[in-house]
DNA sequence: ACAGATATGGCAATACATTGATGGATCCGC
DNA sequence: GCGGATCCATCAATGTATTGCCATATCTGT
């Protein structure tokens, strides 16, 4: 272990037995959360940046892609409460990938308001291809993984997602 | 679980018995980190809001405070290594916490090149007064997580920041 | 001394991501 | 029909994050 990396608040450890304390624990944890993070951005952007592409444009194909909403998309409040981010944002990240001509905006037939999102046939192909660099970043990235462990961690993901979204509030608030 | 979240890739199941391929599952686990870094980012910046400050803020601050650099404080390189982001985006944020006199840049004696970084006396008292908030907010986070379930979590995330610090390239590049 | 490597800072461009406030279009209950 | 709620977009401000390139100061090896 790092010596750096320890007693990482300055608070003494509160196990005499020279264990972690919860505190240590979880200091360590969303740091590494936060690494993680930056990390898949940045090597994620890399992985799919000859299709002029990023790690958030990926998420929205990949959310599109899917064969249950394929045809008919996802509403723009669908996609929200999907990704978990801010309207305004993802409103930015809709205008580029409409821009570059892989997603249109389709006004809902029985509900004026709603706006459906889905893939272009131009975004379908450039997905497919996406996809080739994907399946290879996960390859790379899990290598050394075990698929239960992928699943183990995932499932700890998930939780922790759940639990940090209750506190961000029921809904975009 | 949500249809929504079935086959996110289109892909058909590589799995005759109906369980999940690597990728469905890899693609699922990214999207967790995905999730869940946008929502650190929220609601930890809210947690330390009233300090006018925010999760990579906190961060830098949490790396100086500990004792094995408090004295001394940390290089920028050893703080880009830390904290794992680009040196561009580091010295925004020192800026900024310098700005807020959180921070000080000392030109170290032996090597004039290097600058240590370190708390000001008020960036000390300051800290010390953000760890009540951001304990809080550990507790709530983790509500729910066993202590044990945070160190496989933290050693699952650790072996995967590894390997995709190892995709980005060895060092800053 | 001089060349190269190292450490930092600066500038620019682009994209994400949040918050807040505003406005317009549509739907639903009364 | 009318008022409130919902869905979507826009503008603005701030902060984070990447990339690329250039500049400066300092250290090290020859």
């Amino acid at each position: 272990m790092d010596p750096l990396t320890r007693n990482y608040a300055g608070a003494p450890l509160p196990d005499p037995d020279g264990g972690m304390g919860r505190f240590d624990v979880a200091n360590r944890l969303f740091l590494r959360l936060y690494q993680a993070s930056n990390l898949l951005h940045k090597t994620g952007t890399r992985a799919v940046s000859a299709f002029g592409a990023t790690t958030q444009q990926w998420a929205v194909l990949g959310a599109l892609s899917r064969p249950a909403v394929h045809k008919q998309g996802m509403t723009v409040k669908e996609l929200i409460a999907f990704l978990m981010v801010s309207r305004q944002n993802l409103t930015a990240v809709l205008d580029r990938l409409e821009g570059a001509g892989l997603i249109e905006r389709v006004r809902a037939t029985g509900d004026g308001r709603l706006r459906h999102v889905r893939l272009t046939p131009e975004g379908d192909r450039v997905w497919s291809d996406m996809l080739v660099n994907i399946r290879k970043y996960y390859e790379d990235a899990l290598m050394g993984f075990s698929t239960e462990e992928c699943l183990v961690m995932f499932r700890l993901l998930d939780r922790l997602r759940d639990s940090l979204g209750r506190i961000a509030g029921p809904e975009g608030e």
